[in-house]
RNA sequence: GCGGCUGUGGCGAAGUGGUUAACGCAUCGGAUUGUGGUUCCGACAUUCGUGGGUUCGAUUCCCAUCAGCCGCCCCA
């Protein structure tokens, strides 16, 4: 037998009805806060991942699906949203467009090779926005309460906003310049993954689950007390406009993004009950990143999410949406004439708009009902030679279990008025 | 990339170095010659993730491999 791929899932019918609500949901919300839909390719030139999202990261150094294609180019299948967002708002000259800031939203695959477990695959769905072209602090609140309402939204309400600021580039160097020095003496009491983080990433020391009692973890430098002027004015404004849309969210000077890109602003929702990854959602400000990639200098800020992950928080919070849609009418048969009539009498049925199904199975009456019933049909039309003789056929309401005698040519619309 | 656990019919789950691999659910058929429930009866795994090895013999022991789950790193 041929197997899936490693850490990616078929989703069944089942399954799908719940991903086009979470779907429409996300399409609905971002028209009401005017972001519009954009798709870029699944993969791109490796260059861009490696540029974008920093050669330093893990998801650079160790995650990312490359291959050489025909041409010898070396593509990636993209690891995440932001860098596509911003290669294409460059190379599309976005940027001159009168309409700014560029407001977009998208949704689709993503791919990492990691070792999976729930809630974390290698091919999984973000659903991300991006505002590339203002500085407004009023733009970081907006993107974090389209987030918020995202989630709630869909009913979810054990929910953690988390935020921080990592100032401009020359506070974040000067702050981890002051983490490593506050560290490098007696690094070596720290366990192993602290020592290598402390020249790649010292901030995530301070989370370190091992370390969490050392003395030197309450006296660490923050962020906070390195920020310039204008960064802290920044980050005041923005949790200004939060606090007047009386969006609830927790200062975490510690909290630090995976990629190279983040500056000022940067936000985490985090749900609960489902195990140890519960990161529904990161994000933050990164107004660097589109003159590195060659457009002219241009804030941006964005977040993404993903929805494997929501769909382990709603199943956590026992959030009950997307139901399949049941069919209008089943019809059973009993004996070789009546079968015979079935299929013109469907191919009418669903002419006028009417789903409907037979079975085709070679199941005896009682297998056809119970069929019925498993699919949860509110009509099933009952055919048999009595039926055929008379020209009509029976159409049983299953919620009540009345029958009623039909003519043939009146079924579709005896259905279509009695639906409810 | 590292550590631990697991892998038996559609699903859940027992089991043992030896001629027929429990059981429950679901499914299909019958009791009920044309109707969803209940009850009763019957049917339903040349096969125990895959590939090797040990053995007279392996689902059971060993090795490898694949996959899933949990945790770490990291992240969405």
């Amino acid at each position: 037998m041929i197997q899936i791929p490693r850490g990616t899932q078929d989703i069944l019918p089942e399954q799908v009805e719940l991903w086009h609500k979470i779907e429409e949901h996300a399409k609905a919300l971002c028209h009401l806060f005017n972001y519009q839909e954009i798709r870029t390719p699944i993969f791109e030139s490796t260059d861009l991942f490696q540029r974008g999202v920093g050669d330093t990261t893990d998801i650079v150094q160790k995650e990312m699906y490359t291959f050489e294609d025909r041409g010898g180019r070396s593509l990636t299948l993209r690891p995440e949203g932001t860098a596509s967002v911003v290669r294409s708002f460059v190379e599309n000259k976005r940027y001159g467009l009168p309409d700014q800031p560029a407001k977009f939203f998208y949704n689709g695959p993503m791919f990492r090779y990691e070792r999976p477990q729930s809630g974390r695959m290698r091919q999984f769905t973000q659903f991300g926005v991006e505002a590339i072209g203002s500085k407004d602090p009023a733009i970081d609140a907006e993107v974090i309460s389209l987030a918020m309402q995202f989630y709630q939204g869909l009913g979810l309400k054990k929910l953690k906003l988390v935020i921080n600021s990592l100032g401009d580039p020359e506070s974040r160097k000067a702050h981890k310049e002051a983490l490593i020095n506050h560290f490098k003496p007696s690094i070596n009491e720290f366990c192993s993954d602290c020592q290598a983080r402390l020249e790649k990433n010292p901030l995530r020391i301070l989370d370190c689950k091992v370390d969490h009692d050392h003395p030197l973890m309450g006296t660490a430098p923050s962020i906070l007390d390195f920020l310039n002027d204008e960064s802290k004015d920044y980050f005041a404004k923005v949790r200004q406009y939060l606090d007047a849309m009386e969006i609830s969210y927790v200062v975490d000077p510690t909290l630090v993004r995976g990629l190279d890109y983040y500056n000022h602003t940067t936000f985490e929702v985090m749900g609960e009950g489902f195990g140890a990854i519960t990161t529904l959602m990161g994000g933050g400000r990164y107004n660097g990143l589109v003159s590195e990639l060659g457009g002219p200098e241009s804030p941006g800020i964005g977040f993404a999410l993903s929805i494997e992950r929501l769909i382990l928080a709603l199943q956590a919070e026992k959030v009950e949406i997307g139901q399949p849609k049941p069919i209008d009418c089943f019809i059973t048969t009993i004996g070789e004439r009546a079968k015979q009539e079935v299929p013109v009498i469907l191919n009418n049925l669903r002419r006028s708009g009417i789903s409907c199904d037979q079975d085709y199975m070679d199941r005896k009456i009682k297998a056809q009902f119970k069929q019925a019933d498993r699919l949860n049909v509110p009509f099933v039309v009952v055919m048999g030679d009595e039926e055929i003789e008379k020209g009509v056929v029976n159409v049983k309401t299953m919620e009540t279990g009345n029958q009623q005698e039909v003519e043939i040519q009146q079924l579709a619309s005896y259905i279509k008025e009695h639906i409810s």
